[in-house]
DNA sequence: CCACTGACGAGTG
DNA sequence: GCACTCGCCAGTG
């Protein structure tokens, strides 16, 4: 849970809900954009918790790698940054596998709340 | 205040 | 399964 960080608006936004959510994804495990925004009340706002993703910055410890698209796949970032990368490496060091097409078993690692 | 911007998702052909 | 469209709306400048 992350109530604050440096830079942060003081008054409360959709995105801190957000990132209480993410924060609350069991390591080994995996939620999608549209499944963190339905637990964060904000159902069909699964653009919005990409957002919220984006605009975070490194010192803050949310779990963000451990979001992805409904397919399965990790979703390629503007600006061609290498977070993607990042994102893989940290899933599969806690487990999760991708299978050939670069897609993770939704089956077998989908947070199941 | 207005216009533009996105780590998306569900539906359709 | 792939390509395309449309709906969502908080932040930012």
């Amino acid at each position: 849970m992350v109530s604050e960080y440096p830079g942060m608006p003081t008054v409360a936004t959709a995105y801190q809900k957000i990132y209480a959510v993410v924060s609350s994804i069991p390591g080994g495990r995996v939620a999608t954009y549209g499944q963190v925004a339905r637990l964060a009340g904000m159902p069909g706002q699964a653009r919005l918790v990409g957002y919220a993703l984006s605009s975070l910055h490194d010192r803050v410890p949310v779990p963000w790698h451990r979001v992805v698209n409904a397919r399965g796949e990790i979703s390629e970032r503007s600006g061609g940054s290498p977070a993607d990368v990042v994102q893989r490496l940290r899933l599969e060091s806690e487990g999760v596998s991708f299978d050939e097409l670069g897609r993770i078993p939704l089956g077998r690692f989908l947070w199941d709340v």
